[in-house]
DNA sequence: GTCTATACTGTAGAGTCTTAGGTATAGAAG
DNA sequence: CTTCTATACCTAAGACTCTACAGTATAGAC
């Protein structure tokens, strides 16, 4: 829609994924859908991304899958947070509020510092 | 040293050059440097993905460099910051803030939405 | 019966980083 | 005077992750 949708920084999928999957159980679709509506329509996984992404994650033991027959009748790819993935989305979200604190304090500075 | 130093994420380099040089002209071992201490060691850009970045930044017209010989008598390539670079700066900081916004409110909702 | 939403998959290409190498000068240490 | 360290720059190979695009196929609505 509006031209102000963010571009996602490359590596942040990850943790999403992680974080979608530890409501529940879900298939692909319904991870970008989720992120999609949770994020007010201001981060959107493309599909390119999201499935390399999906089974990236399944060879590192983060997530695994099933195939699965939907209610609708639909079948479906449905993946879950193993423990692992429990314990890395932990790692993951600590790393990720130390970063914003170093990030934003680097853009926040004012010039104290010297410059040779 | 520790093994607890950050990995930058990609495509965030180039703020945390624009803003270096925010601070006035600097050449590139310069801004390195500035970027270790500024941030108590936790970031580091790697000399590899300086360089180019610097280049990429001045082919967009954000910085432009110029060779001068410091009072040390050593010959650096100094570069500052564009008009365009600066109005580009504030673009990225205010976009850093949205990210971290919505990504943070991601990453710390509780489970009310449905995931069909 | 065609259209939309759902659901998954794949490829080509670009962009950005890491790793690892290289050149060269100034000044300190020995 | 020679070697070491800090400074200062540059490049190439390769990996990884995203975007853009292009498909396949089913369920239900109209």
């Amino acid at each position: 829609m509006t031209d102000s949708q963010l571009r996602l920084l490359k590596g942040t999928f990850d943790v999403l994924i992680l974080k979608t999957l530890s409501w529940g159980p879900a298939h692909g679709y319904a991870v970008s859908r989720w992120l999609r509506e949770c994020s007010d329509n201001e981060l959107r996984i493309e599909e390119g991304a999201l499935y390399p992404a999906l089974r990236r994650l399944e060879e590192r033991g983060w997530i695994e899958s099933e195939w699965r027959t939907a209610e609708s009748g639909r079948e479906a790819r449905v993946y879950s947070l193993t423990r692992t993935g429990q314990r890395e989305l932990a790692r993951e979200v600590t790393a990720w509020r130390r970063y914003i604190t170093v990030f934003t304090r680097v853009l926040e500075a004012r010039p104290d510092g010297t410059l040779s």
